[in-house]
DNA sequence: TCTTTTTGTAATGTGTAACGTTACATGATA
DNA sequence: TATCATGTAACGTTACACATTACAAAAAGA
């Protein structure tokens, strides 16, 4: 059971759902705000608000940094959706995969 | 001091090296013996391999299938790479930002 | 040895996703 | 009312993972 064993079994929350409840709520940001700090566009803010985006590396690096958070914590919850889209899409494929008996 | 606060101080290794040694070598598994095995081309392995490519979210999951691991080890480790590539890249920007004293 | 296959890898085209820019309707403020 | 800020749609750009095609070198088989 490490750090990375995170059974996925329910949808995950969306990074910018998080960011919009838990961040902006909280503190009263606004999009335009938001941008302003980050120094990004309100559009990329508010693409990511609106869950039409995914966090680049670069934007949980700024989040990261605004926050007080490390990046990875922006990054674990973006790999999860991730995983979880690409499970959704793929996961016939994937199943078809044999594991190896593999003993490292 | 969470599953996330992974401090990186140093270059992280690429997924594709591990990958190369911890794995193909000690199961001697070629690039087309690996290929076969994860559904993809030979050029897809070959390239993340030589290190010119990262793992996609599908990448992490075959990977995982394949050898018995979960999907967000290869993704953090992937993480990694991406986070430190972009900080190399972006340090100024993001420095930029001034940190909000947030209590949440 | 000659032929056939397999292997690693370069080159190319495609699809997708993050991003900035521009534009605009709505709403706040002077 | 006139000005300015906000949220968001539309568009073009750029980057990247991927499959396809092509090919030289090595391995396997005749």
């Amino acid at each position: 059971m490490n750090d990375d064993m995170i059974i996925v079994s329910r949808e995950p929350i969306h990074p910018g759902e998080f960011l919009r409840e838990e961040y902006m709520a909280d503190l009263d940001l606004s999009v335009a705000d938001l941008a302003r700090r980050l120094g990004v566009t309100r559009q990329t803010v508010n693409d990511i608000v609106r869950e039409k985006r995914g966090l680049s590396p670069d934007m949980c690096l700024r989040l990261g940094r605004l926050f007080g958070t490390t990046p990875q914590f922006w990054m674990n919850m973006q790999a999860k959706v991730d995983i979880w889209n690409s499970m959704a899409l793929h996961a016939d494929d994937i199943e078809a995969i044999e594991p190896m008996a593999v003993a490292l």
